[in-house]
DNA sequence: GTAAGATTGGATTGTCAAATCCATTGCGAG
DNA sequence: CTCGCAATGGATTTGACAATCCAATCTTAC
């Protein structure tokens, strides 16, 4: 699947050498780190150079460019959070499993309070209008975020949790819109009121979908 | 000691003859152009320079630093989008309403499907992290936002519209979550789509709440 | 009208980041 | 062992940006 339209010359996704691939990895950890705290635009190479404990030449033999580099990083971070949340994304067969994938979501951010956001929304909402080929993997990456919920609240209405008039779609945008919200809001506010809020009020209109007769509480 | 942290001299807020008031303005509303498109980093003092067609000693002027240039576009987005959402923010009193409200965000962000995001979200995901100034007027905006919002579902709560069960702080949270989770998604995805569906979900919820026995569509 | 101060122009300085270069060391297949 | 290529170190180049400076020109209060 991996094409590439980089202007530059192509670099392996993976070195040859073990030691190699340990490097790269190193560079990648520290990028994403790093631009996760202050930024795309707010991390110099020089600091990644730093941070991973490498020479400037490692950075540009292992990447085409800075530009190269954060696409590794968005990679980075899709996987990590795609994997962090799959055990709680793969069992969504309930209401009771939504709501632990919500806990799941919530305690996540709950030690920084709100610090930070999510990886992926940042990264977005600083390279999307810019970078089109950033915006198109971090559009394919929230896509799969969505496609896992989306097949959780299928998987409710085939057996008979949630009444077949729900949308898993929709609903599927909407409480990926909720994580996302909240946890904007809550970089500001430093707090994660913002974030539970938004998806329990998400959470209790699922429920109003519950086959037998709604006593929401 | 006591006297200002800032290692700069203190600029007025409003210069003291009209073209003085003019030309800050063109400046901070050229700045606002450049860094919602741009981002802050992205944003060069040059460019802003350019952009307003002044001189870079009018910039260093009226501002103290590129951080107070950037503190003068904050608190310019935030009376923008209130100002502009104030007259459906003011008559906030039924769920018709409401759902106007919610054609004013989803109209306006129809036109670049999505591209952009929001004003506030931007700049909020951008500088809440490393900047406690910025984090502080960001989230005195936001809660303004909410404010409006609670006040409307409260009234809504008053008149009879809702049932007094419903948390009209809970759920003004949720709908400024989804429009900032739906306009950051629509950034990646050009679409309007989850902003869309974040809204409606949320909105269904609260309809959830009406007085009289709930048949929802 | 005329001074005092506000406003403007544009050259300039110091700093730092992105990217390149070349010389060296280390690894791993045969 | 040893040759070829991968990997590494660090100096260097080039360019852009934030911020300053000083001289010149408007505004306005009197």
């Amino acid at each position: 699947m991996g094409e590439r339209m980089s202007s530059h010359v192509a670099r392996p996704d993976a070195p040859s050498t073990r030691k190699g691939r340990a490097t790269r990895d190193r560079i990648v950890a520290a990028a994403a780190d790093l631009m996760y705290r202050h930024g795309v635009a707010g991390t110099s190479t020089p600091a990644v150079r730093d941070a991973a404990g490498v020479s400037s030449s490692q950075i540009y033999h292992y990447f085409a460019d800075k530009d190269d580099l954060t696409r590794a990083v968005i990679a980075f971070q899709s996987d990590a959070i795609l994997s962090y949340q799959a055990p709680a994304l793969a069992r969504l067969d309930s209401l009771a499993a939504l709501r632990a994938w919500r806990d799941v979501v919530v305690d996540a951010a709950r030690p920084g309070n709100g610090a930070g956001g999510c990886p992926l929304g940042s990264l977005s909402s600083e390279l999307s209008d810019d970078q089109p080929w950033a915006r198109a993997a971090l559009a394919s990456s929230f896509a799969a975020w969505s496609g896992a919920l989306r097949a959780g609240l299928a998987a409710m209405v085939d057996n008979g949790t949630l009444r077949p008039g729900a949308d898993p779609d929709r609903l599927a945008l909407a409480l990926l819109a909720a994580v996302q919200g909240g946890l904007l809001l809550g970089q500001a506010q430093r707090s994660t009121d913002a974030l539970e809020a938004a998806l329990d009020t998400v959470i209790e209109r699922i429920s109003g979908h519950a086959a037998e007769c709604p006593s929401q509480g």
